[in-house]
DNA sequence: AATGAATGAGACTTCATTCAT
DNA sequence: CATGAATGAAGTCTCATTCAT
């Protein structure tokens, strides 16, 4: 029983073969492996679900044996698990690049709110993963979350202030993380959900968030 | 393989036996069976979840044998995918019989959020099949959401002008109303469970949602 | 996940089809299979060892289908543990059935000793069965033993006294009682085994056998 | 596949390093890697029994990897069948160790018996390897078996005569050390195991022991 | 000789569904 | 209609052994 721990960091990325004479190290390949059945296992899942996502499946398109599965990984949760997270750290980084810091916030805010569904496009598994984790990878659901929340409370507790972020506690804008969170998700149910996974959300979503955040729903 | 298909309407409610002296009709009893199934169905997932909701494990709790399960369900699927559209119905209904007519539409809106969760503390079973029911019951859960935008919409548009709701468009509305579902179910999941079910959600939550609502959350 | 609990008894014998004109009842049918799926399992056991009994092998034997196993028997080791005690009994009468309550102690002794020899030709499943029980069915095994210990300290006690068993504590008792068990098990060991399964052993190991039991091995 | 086959004697010691000042030869360090194999598989399987002692756990306890095991011996059961006969022979070294030449055969006959269960103090591990063998390692039990029986055999034949061993003919001496070694075998089953490995036994099975040796168990 | 990742057969168990009674 | 034993596909995981480095 190897536990085979290595920071699960700069997995998924099909390993770009390395462009040189030399034949890749041992450990070299080992990652390759690692990197492999997480790749794969992201593919599945996004394709066809969590359930589905069988081992005998996962490493089928790998290209190893079912046996190999657990020189990486403990048992298959534990690889489920770490799906979420590593991908929603990309989503962050992904949507960290798009931001013109010098914006306002709530140019910021939109920026936000439309990166995340082009990174949806860009990572079609992503939909499916987010959706169902809560149910087959809830500590990974819940890691995500944690990942996702502080990061977000953060930046908006930076941006209160005169023409930003408006008049809320700490606890408040919590909350209102988790609904904008929410929204996200729920839009991406409802519009982001295509024939063979995700397409582009119509403007309409876009500006009904922003006019939401702007000014409200009801007027006083 | 017998599609048995029948109106699912009022199932659940633990059929009240009437006192009367004649005994019920045959097809009475079958509703009760029928009843019994669809009511443990909907306790089992609420304690277990669906993934644990086996027909041995719904079937012992209504008390019949396994095979009768099949008298009256085509499947467990069907079942299952019936579950949320019945319950929510329950749900519209409750909160409709606490809204004041002739309160303002902010004041409405109040009252439709803390009834949702009003609600949760009333029907513990209801958290987890709304939560889980997009991944096992998608149909189900579609056909929820359908009902529960179409009704919502319809309401916003009616509140729609001075003091009211704000300037959106009929598309941007269904927009918003798929936000205001997934803040409901985010805040359920991240502040309404507890120990054994539902809990009360602090009250930062109702004043976070209001403020959103009221004034946006970025300032112009 | 039926319990199935049933009295373990009266299983193995190959359930001789009842002579009659009524078709078997459904209880009837329900004991038949657990009964063969037990012999099938001794018969499993004793030719190949407890290592090899799969239950796919023996659900094979018995005609039956895998999952049908889990009707009877909660799992694998459930019916591993109660292969012994339960023939161990069948034993036990057998032996008792032998034995003429006139004779003389050593005589009884010696009626004991040659009959469990003769139930191994009988029950030629039995050997196997009893040597890997302690490694594989460690349960059973402490059951077995403490089911004939218990009898036949009894027995031995009785028969202290003049001509009889000779001057041991109670304590004591119990350890030549060990011995004795020891005995049969290394004998079975060393001299039945044969080809196919258990054969007769020859006399010079019942004459050593009684000659310890009757002068010790060592004069003073 | 190299056989590898090579003196199974003076293994399991974990030999005291020799100090002196030139490096050990290749032949030593090999024989160093294969000592350390079975030293650890001893331990492995005393503690945990046959069936847990993977070729894993054995070389992680030694300290190499898993494909040098197959270096050094052909297979896990070839290593496997090896225990019992070289820890067998240090247990007839330990005994004769321990016995007085000039004393008599029933005082010889007392010690060996007591030596039996203090070598299983010193080395704990012995007792599981010894009443598993059986079922995991039948060769190396058969092995054993012979060793034992043989010297005990001829010992026995020495001590026949007036005052010492009885009148039996050769074969059934051979009976009688089975009977013997069974004894020692069931009861180290039964009165030895203890917490954490072996436990003295009681006084009373040794004198129980010995009247059955002197006097028989049942009188004419 | 040492390494250790890869292999793949095979074992146990679950459970939705069927169907004879 | 009710019953519940039987079915069998499918899934996860273990581990002895191989072999390229």
């Amino acid at each position: 029983m190897p536990p085979v721990k290595s920071a699960p960091s700069a997995l998924l990325k099909t390993s770009p073969r390395p462009k040189r004479a030399t034949k890749p190290t041992r450990s070299e390949k080992n990652d390759d492996v690692k990197r492999r059945l997480f790749s794969a296992a992201a593919k599945v899942v996004g394709r066809y679900g969590y359930a589905e996502a069988s081992v005998a499946r996962i490493t089928e398109l790998a290209g190893v044996a079912q046996g190999t599965f657990y020189n990486h990984f403990g048992n298959r949760q534990e690889l489920l698990e770490q799906l979420l997270p590593v991908i929603g750290q990309q989503m962050v980084a992904f949507i960290q690049r798009k931001l013109d810091q010098s914006a306002s916030e709530l140019e910021k805010e939109q920026t936000r709110f439309k990166a995340f569904f082009d990174f949806l496009l860009e990572t079609p598994e992503f939909l499916r993963i987010l959706n169902e984790a809560e149910v087959y990878a809830p500590e990974g659901y819940q890691k995500h979350l944690d990942n996702i929340a502080t990061s977000y409370v953060r930046t908006l507790k930076r941006g209160r202030g005169a023409g930003g972020v408006g008049d809320f506690t700490d606890e408040e804008l919590e909350v209102i993380v988790h609904i904008l969170m929410g929204a996200r998700g729920y839009l991406s149910r409802r519009y982001a959900y295509g024939e063979a996974g995700a397409q582009p959300v119509p403007d309409h979503v876009q500006s009904a968030y922003m006019k939401l955040i702007a000014n409200g729903l009801i007027g006083r």
